[in-house]
Formats: C-alpha cells, structure tokens, sequence
DNA sequence: CGCGTTGTTATGCAAGTGTATAAATACCGA
DNA sequence: TCGGTATTTATACACTTGCATAACAACGCG
C-alpha cells in the first residue's frame, strides 16, 4: 500500500509532557545516580544521564547551572540516604543502648546500604574528595557525622554498663568501630558474592563487641561485662 | 640587533633520546600514577601523561596497544607496591608470629603505605573496578593475596597458642582484621590531621588483639591466652 | 478559544579525547 | 663514516564532551 498519506510532518519533533520541577529535579538525579552506579563517573555523562532520564540533554541545564552541581546534588542525596538508612535502621528505636548499638551495625552490614551502587558513587566521588574543595566538604561533614553517631550510641551503651570511659577511649571505640564497618562495607560492596547471608553482619558484631568487650546480642545486666575491655588507656597512648 | 642569523630552522622539531624499552614503559606508568593521584582517573589523558612522562602523547600507543593497558599497568602496579611493602615491612623478619602480625598491622597503618597519594590511587581505579573486568581481575588478586598473606599469620598466630581453631574461624578473624585495616588506612588516608602520631596504629593494634583475643605485644608464652577469645564458632554463624 | 509563559527540544560549537599514520632523527653496527 | 632501523615526533581525524542558543510546544490564564 504504498503513498500513504501521512500526517505527521517531515521533521517530526518530539513529544513531552512537563513535569513540576521537584519531579525533574529528582528524576535528574536519580539518572545520575543510575548512570554513575552502572558506568561509574566517567559513565555520566550529560547525555547518557538524559537518556535515562527520558529527557533530552539540554533540559539538564535548565534545572542545574552545570554538570558538576548535578553530580554535586547526586553525591549529597546519596550520603543523606546513607546516614538516614543506618540512623532509622529496623532496631533503632529500642531502648536498650545495647541492642540499639548492635542494630546500627547491623544495618550498616546490610542491604541497603551495602550495596554495589552506593559504593560506586562513594568510590567516584571519594576520588575527588581531596581536590574539589565542594565535595571535600559535603565528605567531611557526612563522615563525622557518622562517627560522631557512633561515638554517641557508644557512649550510651558504656553508660549503662559498670565501666568508666574517658573522653579519649570513647574517641578510639569510635574510630576503632567506624573502621570495622567501613573497611566490612567496602568488602560486602565490592565483592558480595564472596559472602554468606548475613556473614559479613555477624564479623561485624562479634568484632565490635570484642573491641568493646561487650555482649550486644545478650544484653542482660549482668552478661554486659564477662569480658574484659579492650582498647583499655594503658594499651593505647592518647593522642591527637 | 635585528636580522640576526638563526641556525635553526622555521619549524624546529624536538629533540629526544631514545631510552630501553623497559626504562620507557616505568616511566609512562609512573607518569600515568602521578596524573591519577593528582587529578583523578578523569586527568589522565594521554596528553597529561605524555606531558609528564616528558614525551609526546603518540608514544604512549608504541609501548601499550591502547590507553586501557596503560591503566591496567599502572594499577597492577601499584597494588604490587602495596602488598609488597606490606610484606616486606620492618619485623616482619622476626621468628616470633606474634611479632610478625603486630608488624604486618603497624605497616598497613603508617608511612609509607598510609599515604594520601596511594589512596588517591586507590580511590581513582576502584571506582571503575566493578565496571572494567580487567582492572577487577586485578583487584580481585590483589585483594585476595592480602587476605591470604592475613591469613597466614593469623594461623601462625594461633599455630603457636594454645587455642584450637577450624577453617571457618581463621577465615573470619582474616576478614575482620582485613576490614580493620582497610577502614584505619582510609581514615588516616583521608584526614591524616585527625590523628595523633602512631594513634591509629596503637588502635589498629589493640583492635586486632580483640578480635583474636591475643596480645601481640608481650609475646610471652603464658601472655599468650590471658584473654578469652572473640569471634567464636557459636557467636559467628558460619557462612559462604 | 487565543495567547503569553516557559519547560523542552533540537542544533551547533569549541574544546578535548583516543587513535592512526607519516615524517624525522637518534642510535647501532658495519 | 655511513646507511638501517625503529624510537620518537608531529599532524590529522573521527568522535565525544559540556555548554550555548534558538525554535518549538505544552500548559495556564484571560
């Protein structure tokens, strides 16, 4: 049936509906985050992220004053779901300083934050941190506080028990316990096949609990303080 | 003085000396190392490169098929350096595996292992690591031959002690001592000002003597089991 | 329904990318 | 001293990048 008469014109221009800002804003980022998880940064480009967005390149400058804010706004949403995810873990909201400790942990061990697409825009972005002064910024305010979290639900849970900690303990309790989720994180992220369920959680108790020389699992009164406390001041010189 | 005879021609070309293949290649890969830790995976271009490799970017594609190679070189080799300073680390020589693990830990947790440039390296490649099968091949191994070279101290460790302990357990403890080491290095990568001279080697330290429920630092016989062990079969189900 | 506003598309551009190729020249052996 | 060789330079090319701009059309309001 050839010579069918068509309607639609020789240069056919492409439909679209318009979105409300905050709806675009969002779906912008959320490609960058897509982009960035699957191709990592070099990945993101202006025009692979409209892709994804279902949008054309040019609507990205529309709605942020260059490539680099909206990286920039990607990474801070990232951090922000990071630290609200472990914050508001299933757990937190217990009474027991003990169980509320070891919910933190375990939700750091966990999906969803151990998860490949959150490590992939850590990674990209972590790389930069120490030469873009704007991101170095957003790095250190949502890594200290994190461990200031962490220093925090440690020094509830030491108050409940019979030991006394100085400053300078609580200080390398933290740093000590931060390290062990990071480093357990970056493993758990980068290789979860290498993994049982729940294997990494586990390590991760049973090393916060050694350092700490605490029982979490357990929490009676009197199953808090079976083991010795580790990290004691006589073994660790103060420093800093 | 003007008209003055000029020997040189119009369009004079550079001058150069031709250097041994092997000499070349280590340069090229040292340029491309410099480039990343200072400007991220993204600044090194060839040109950038070439420019600090003190020759023109064609050279590059005489001595490695394609750009890619030339990366791949380069984080094959750092990752070299990195485990190989490990091993090689002072103490690390001593009969006593006590001693041996204590070094091994202090190594990973101070110069020059510990260094800002090495995790700007780091941080460049992995962030492309679960997208690039080769550079994630070369991590892999990396990884894991740290993991193992853990693991064999640590069973030296407790070869020597009085404790009994299976596979699966040897396995955890090298996890956990990997991901304490791993979370410090980044820590004291990130923000070295944060924290005291020898701070978080001390932690690093007193950490792993949790977790294994050991003293590496008085490494007497009966000093050994003062402290019951952390990480045991029944506090970590067994996974993988 | 008609019209202005502005969200959105389409197109173009300058700069930068990795790569290919030819010309030049430093070095080696005779 | 003098080619031969292959390391090195220089140039060009196709492509991609982020960004600028003009045309277009969806939506709200009269």
């Amino acid at each position: 049936m050839p010579d069918t008469a068509d309607p639609a014109p020789v240069t056919a221009r492409r439909k679209f509906r318009r979105e409300g800002e905050g709806r675009r804003r969002q779906d912008l980022i959320e490609a960058t985050l897509d982009c960035v998880a699957e191709r990592g940064l070099a990945g993101a480009t202006v025009r692979a992220i409209a892709l994804r967005a279902g949008v054309t390149a040019g609507l990205i400058r529309h709605y942020f004053p260059g490539k680099e804010d909206l990286l920039q706004a990607a990474y801070a949403t990232i951090v922000g779901r990071m630290t609200e995810q472990a914050k508001a873990a299933p757990g937190m909201e217990q009474a027991d300083p003990r169980r509320r400790l070891a919910a933190f942990v375990e939700a750091n061990l966990g999906a969803p934050v151990m998860d490949v697409r959150i490590f992939s825009l850590w990674a990209g972005f972590i790389g930069r941190v120490h030469a873009d002064p704007t991101l170095s910024a957003a790095h250190r305010e949502g890594y200290l506080g994190f461990r200031d979290e962490l220093e925090t639900l440690v020094a509830e849970v030491l108050d409940g028990s019979d030991r006394t900690t100085d400053k300078a303990q609580l200080r390398h309790y933290a740093i000590a316990i931060n390290a062990i989720l990071d480093g357990l994180w970056i493993e758990g992220c980068l290789a979860p096949e290498m993994f049982g369920h729940r294997e990494l959680a586990d390590i991760g108790l049973a090393s916060v609990e050694a350092v700490l020389g605490l029982d979490l699992r357990t929490p009676g009164e009197e199953a808090a303080s079976v083991r010795r406390p580790a990290l004691s001041s006589e073994a660790v010189g103060s420093g800093g």
